[in-house]
DNA sequence: CCTTTGAGGTACTATGCAGTACCATTTAAA
DNA sequence: TTTAAATGGTACTGCATAGTACCTCAAAGG
């Protein structure tokens, strides 16, 4: 790229890098602006909501002028697009399952603890209250969030599955076994967040639940006896039979 | 009570009754009126949210004049209030898990089913995503509506497996039991109604999700070997061992 | 039959909103 | 240094909204 070169040299090397490509400071700060625009703005749609949330406020709280918001986002949808957008790949990114060399039932505890802390993280859930009512007024961007959210993470969990537990399971549906997981490590977990009908769960809370959803699902789904973790050390058992 | 029964014999009979008690004329129209605006409001505010639901646009619907609405409802919030209480009512009402006398299994799987019928039924999604991002701002609303609504369904489920399965299980937390089946039965035909993923589960869907879900739940609680469902019909099963 | 209450109709107030216009100023690029 | 783009500031346009005022008419209650 010639004209790059030449600019640079005119210079004298101030340059800006993005993703190994060089770009101008002009671009590099509107880059800048924009993220800071949306960290802006998530906040107020996650407050608010997206009717509730107001493009003056944010541009309010921005500094500038409502110009210099428009000039980067030309209607409210788009800034509420590019929210979305981004907060669904902040939620999906930095996976790590890697607990291995461990027993199953430690793996798949430590596999449990990880979505719960997922799935109650208060970025989630904020993202679940805003993205839930815009089913109806704009399905795309719905799908737009699941497949860049919790579809990856649904995809990650069962490629574990399979990696990890091809033959200790007695079913080839990764996809659904890791959904049963997800269930059960979550399930009044995510309504009760949701919902905000209790304090969040402690972390103490949170790792009997992911080491009992671990149990189960390897009952339900473990090929073999052995896998069966023993059911008397789990709260609420009876005395074995 | 004298006063009701001298208008009484001067009227010549005119009553009208609701739950046993008599009511005038007027009163009686009152509330049927008030029931009228309550599934009009309903409409806009599944279809639009709170914030975008117009009080104006449910007094046009209505037929008369704003006075009228307001005279009813002082306010859009104690509007919606009356729209959450009324519908978290409905929802609760006619649960019937009577099938009584069929195999654990087929009891379960029965259970499971209504379960799915109720969290995919229009009605229950389109309440979720309404109630949904009020967390924020009207948690006593968020709590009204649990309590009214999915919390008695929650202990239905609980009595059922205590008095149905109350020594087929290895728990006493027939609750924790019960969330975990629900976990289980509805997993992501939930997400995928709530957030308009897919088209509504068939039938033959449904049917085959419930079955599913009483084979790993009674899998993952059954006390006794002889509970465990044979596995090699399950969709998905590996040949066995 | 008479009185009180509720409801219809319509116009109104006050407010807040998304988005625009216009001009002055800064600042990066050439 | 010159030039073109981006930004700040402020005032503005329409538009929709929640809620009110006021008068008239129908109808229920006694």
């Amino acid at each position: 790229m010639p004209f790059f070169e030449s600019s640079y040299l005119a210079k004298g090397g101030e340059w800006y890098h993005i993703g190994g490509m060089k770009i101008g400071k002009r671009e590099s700060q509107r880059l800048l602006k924009r993220a800071q625009i949306i960290a802006i703005a998530r906040e107020h749609f996650f407050e608010k909501g997206f009717e509730g949330a107001s493009m003056s406020a944010i541009a309010a709280q921005l500094g500038g002028s409502k110009r210099t918001l428009w000039s980067y986002f030309p209607s409210k949808e788009e800034l509420f697009a590019a929210v979305v957008e981004d907060t669904a790949a902040g939620i999906r990114g930095g996976i790590d399952f890697s607990a291995v060399g461990d027993s199953p039932l430690d793996q798949l505890t430590h596999l449990s603890r990880t979505i719960i802390e997922r799935m109650t993280a208060p970025i989630a859930v904020q993202m679940f209250r805003l993205i839930s009512p815009m089913s109806e007024r704009n399905p795309e961007l719905v799908r737009i969030f699941f497949e860049r959210g919790p579809r990856r993470t649904q995809k990650s969990i069962a490629e574990y599955l399979r990696a990890n537990f091809g033959d200790l399971l007695w079913t080839d549906d990764y996809w659904q076994a890791g959904d049963d997981l997800v269930a059960l490590a979550a399930s009044n977990f995510h309504f009760e967040s949701l919902w905000g009908l209790s304090n969040p769960p402690t972390p103490k809370q949170k790792d009997a639940r992911a080491r009992r959803a671990a149990i189960l699902f390897l009952r339900a789904y473990g090929r073999h006896p052995e896998l069966w973790a023993p059911i008397d050390r789990v709260d609420g058992a009876k005395e074995t039979v």
